[in-house]
DNA sequence: CTAGGAGTTCGAGCGCGCTCGAACGCAAGC
DNA sequence: GCTTGCGTTCGAGCGCGCTCGAACTCCTAG
């Protein structure tokens, strides 16, 4: 799944009921207790929109552990689906998975790491703030082109 | 030079003024005549903020077709330079090469493809717009975690 | 007892979009 | 004349992020 591929599950899913999924899901696992039961993979899978064979990759990597239940079959947990949430907003927007392993290593050190993974965030922010700047210009760029075909359409145009 | 990475470049070019080059050049190409000279593909590249590599890539691939001067060096036209203006909107808004290429050879095909064209470029815009709301979300899980890090530092954060 | 379905591990493979290096041509400057 | 520099073609290679298939285990239902 390539970050343009997640990014485009992502949409269809947003297109559904206009994104109450991801804010949904955040808040409930942001600001409510810990009291929803384990989770399947493929439960997981779902709610992520992402397919089994990901998440186990991304266990793999390093990302995130899972338990595993008497039949040694994957059991997420609050934290490691809160995790794989917050993982995805950033591969979301454009992080790398590099990066993420490191800010998960940085997780693994302690709170040491706190003025470093704050400093990750902080740049990230600024990243995405640029994609959202070149992605307007780009929404500009593409109104501009529909408008001069299809505000008269038959006119000239070479491109 | 992948998806991501053609961002990151456009993003570093953004931070240099805040984003004139792009709007600037777009408005010198699409509203201006024809009056500039032809360029080389170094000058091209710099413009771009692409590598002459990467624009011969997109000549053999066949997105754009570049004229040769007396000793067979590439001379990129006014078209040939609108054109590709236009392509890297599109690719850093995350249209997959394979739609530019069929984008391009509806465009050679005529006029009678503008309805086409018209249907792929309104779709795009709505992946764009649908990748703005990703973006937000993802501005806002960043800045809630930050707010968490930065705004009382010390709190036990589990991620 | 059997069949189905969901899970497991492992390593290999793939699609995308570049990216690069080798071998070469040509023109200008010392 | 020779180097420097900028260009050319061609094919191969690479990094990223999955994605898949094979071979296996286990539980449950009929």
């Amino acid at each position: 799944m390539a970050t343009d591929d997640l990014m485009s599950r992502a949409l269809s899913a947003l297109d559904e009921v206009d994104g109450p999924m991801s804010v949904e899901v955040i808040h409930r696992l942001v600001d409510a207790g810990d009291a929803t039961a384990p989770m399947t993979i493929t439960e997981v899978a779902d709610l992520l929109g992402m397919s089994p064979h990901t998440l186990r990759y991304y266990e793999r990597v390093g990302l995130v552990t899972v338990d595993r239940d008497a039949d040694g079959h994957r059991s997420y947990g609050t934290g490691a689906v809160r995790r794989l949430v917050f993982l995805t907003r950033m591969r979301l927007s454009g992080m790398a998975m590099r990066d993420l392993q490191h800010y998960v290593r940085l997780v693994d050190e302690g709170d040491d790491t706190v003025p470093e993974r704050l400093d990750m965030l902080l740049e990230h922010r600024d990243t995405i703030r640029r994609q959202l700047k070149e992605l307007t210009l780009s929404l500009a760029a593409t109104e501009y082109k529909i408008a001069t075909y299809g505000g008269h359409t038959g006119t000239r145009q070479t491109d």
